[in-house]
DNA sequence: AGCACGCCGACT
DNA sequence: GTCGGCGTGCTC
């Protein structure tokens, strides 16, 4: 619609679970300014898009134009817009991550401050992608800062610096202390972030460290991009938006003309792929391979494995300490019943339940169910529940009837800085300090292979690269790991270097058809209870006839919820994208709004 | 976000 | 019987 004395239609979108909507405008046009409009009798403030493609008639009217600038610059409103199109997401999503919610309320008594500008923004610079690859932090910090020193001295725009978690979010802001950089994270008051967002907007700090949602801080422009530690899992958004931020960091760099660094200790297959093939340089440190110990347990009997045997009994004797890494909570992750074969499982996942016996209870490890234990079989009534397979309490038990004078202690739980033998899980954070420590056993590795993505090789690497360099810290210690498949490529990547292991992992992945070499998409729909079958039966029409690739569906209804689940695969992008728009589009024509679609493009 | 509608547990 | 809990559908 040109612009007359009616005005024109544009498209605004709330920080809301919500797509864009139009409303006739009259002011100026100013994309990325807010707005105040009118929303079911209330006064809402969205933000201006930009002139609408296609109005529909009897349109109400913005209200007012609340900011002279936009306090989202053309640059980063683009990004967020293809951020929302990417996902099949509401644009309102999008924007209520990414923006402080502070921004679009009305305060309380005062009125509210306008954004006067001016706009900073400036042209972008030159695109360039590098995946920078060094096991150790110390020598990845020392290469990244001194580009973030370069890059502030050098030049006029900002740098980002993505951290995975509050972790490594300390050790940075340690390093970077004395550049007095801007420290966001999800976890700032809303005020907080409004402030840091103007003081960003205004050019006022150039220098941000921030967890992920910094991606969307509003650089006048943006020098450099630095993703550290890109193959951390941190980086994968779980909740409203389903999107995995390195892979979003790339197309904001892109569009902001940005260097980018991807920053590893071991790198994404995907990453390494992608450097291999010429989209990144690749810079690549001094490989460390750290000697191991492999033991075999096939020809084992029980879990503890003669060597392991003998080298706790060293450790005891030197007064030393070990740790002891066993990837499942718990006594077991089974119970079952030797008399008449009654499985414990979860009433809601159908997956069976996990003994807690210190806790004398049943709990699903899934969904919050949980049981007290008993020592009946409610099936047969018989006594004779066994519990199947070690987990960390079990493993405690095992450890008493061979050492009884050690004390075992599980990492993070009281007493555990006293403990001869500390058992923990994944959970074992980067910067542990263990005195003393003079073995690193792995009790069984098979757990880390069998995950069920099809990144389970990959995260196996990088947490035993990550033990194997906890050990090394250690003079003394030794590395040991225990495993039913000794043959395994993980092993040989930690032998001979990560090439090693890469170059079996890609063909696995081609032969699967797994990424790099395919796409996959998790499709997940939340029908209304009534209409479960129904859609359960026009989405699979839907799939099948489009010649889709896909797995499922899986359902779970958490308190008569139910969700549908369906892994997509194809080979090109572009092909799950336009199908999956096409499959949004059918069901809400079909059931309007009774059945909620959530997309997640990059599932793990 | 708010506001309205709708279906299952304790009560003046 | 009803009051009201939250789950969910809608907003140009």
């Amino acid at each position: 619609m040109p612009e007359g004395a009616e005005g024109r239609a544009v498209d605004v979108a709330l920080p809301l679970r919500l797509g864009r909507l139009t409303y006739r405008h009259r002011g100026a046009l100013v994309p990325g300014a807010r707005v105040v409009v009118p929303l079911k009798e209330k006064e809402k403030i969205a933000l201006l898009l930009g002139e609408a493609s296609s109005p529909p008639p009897d349109l109400k009217e913005v209200l007012s134009l609340l900011d002279k600038a936009p306090i989202v610059p053309p640059r980063l409103l683009e990004f967020l817009l293809w951020v929302a199109e990417f996902h099949l997401a509401p644009e309102g999503e999008v924007l209520k991550y990414a923006l402080p919610a502070s921004l679009f309320r009305q305060p309380k008594k005062k009125k509210l401050a306008p954004f006067e500008g001016p706009l900073l923004e400036k042209p972008p610079g030159s695109f360039e992608a590098t995946l920078f690859f060094a096991e150790d932090v110390e020598e990845r910090a020392t290469f990244l800062l001194r580009k973030v020193r370069e890059t502030l001295s050098g030049g006029e725009g900002g740098v980002l610096f993505l951290v995975p978690d509050r972790e490594l979010l300390n050790f940075y802001r340690e390093r970077l202390k004395d550049l007095s950089p801007l420290v966001y994270t999800g976890d700032l008051t809303p005020k907080k972030r409004e402030e840091a967002w103007f003081a960003v907007l205004k050019g006022e700090r150039r220098l941000v460290l921030g967890t992920r949602l910094a991606l969307f801080l509003p650089f006048p422009k943006l020098d450099l991009l630095v993703v550290e530690e890109e193959e951390h899992h941190g980086y994968k958004q779980e909740e409203g938006f389903r999107g995995h931020f390195r892979d979003l960091a790339l197309m904001r760099a892109q569009t902001e003309g940005a260097r980018l660094f991807l920053s590893s200790a071991g790198p994404a297959v995907k990453s390494f792929y992608l450097a291999k093939r010429g989209k990144y340089h690749l810079e690549r440190a001094n490989p460390k391979n750290v000697p191991f110990t492999l033991v075999d347990l096939r020809s084992q009997k029980g879990l503890l494995s003669r060597k392991l045997l003998n080298r706790l009994r060293k450790v005891l004797a030197r007064s030393k300490r070990a740790l002891l890494f066993l990837n499942r909570l718990g006594y077991a992750p089974v119970l079952m019943c030797e008399e008449c074969g009654h499985l414990w499982v979860c009433p809601r996942c159908q997956i069976p339940l996990r003994l807690l016996k210190a806790e004398g209870k049943l709990r699903c490890r899934i969904c919050p169910y949980e049981l007290k234990a008993s020592p009946l079989c409610p099936s047969c009534g018989g006594g004779a529940p066994k519990p199947l397979g070690t987990g960390t309490e079990r493993l405690a038990e095992i450890l008493k009837t061979f050492f009884p004078e050690a004390r075992a202690g599980f990492y993070g739980k009281p007493g555990w800085q006293e403990a001869d033998f500390i058992i923990t899980t994944a959970r074992i954070p980067r910067f542990v300090e263990i005195p003393g420590l003079s073995l690193v056993a792995v009790v069984l590795a098979d757990q880390l292979f069998t995950q069920s993505s099809y990144l389970a090789a990959e995260r196996a690497y990088q947490l035993l690269k990550r033990l194997s360099l906890l050990s090394v810290r250690y003079p003394e210690a030794e590395f040991l790991i225990q495993t039913y498949r000794p043959s395994h490529h993980v092993f040989k990547g930690l032998r001979w270097g990560y090439e090693a292991f890469y170059q079996e992992e890609l063909l696995f992945r081609y032969q699967q058809r797994y990424p790099p070499f395919g796409r996959l998409a998790e499709l997940i729909l939340r029908p209304a209870p009534k209409i479960l079958e129904e859609v359960e039966e026009f989405s699979e029409n839907f799939l099948k006839e489009k010649g889709l690739d896909y797995a499922g569906p899986l359902v779970e209804s958490p308190r008569g919820n139910p969700r549908l689940f369906y892994l997509l695969r194809a080979s090109r992008s572009g092909f799950l994208q336009g199908a999956l728009r096409e499959l949004k589009e059918a069901l809400l024509a079909r059931f309007g709004g009774r059945v909620r679609f959530v997309a997640d493009m990059s599932p793990e």
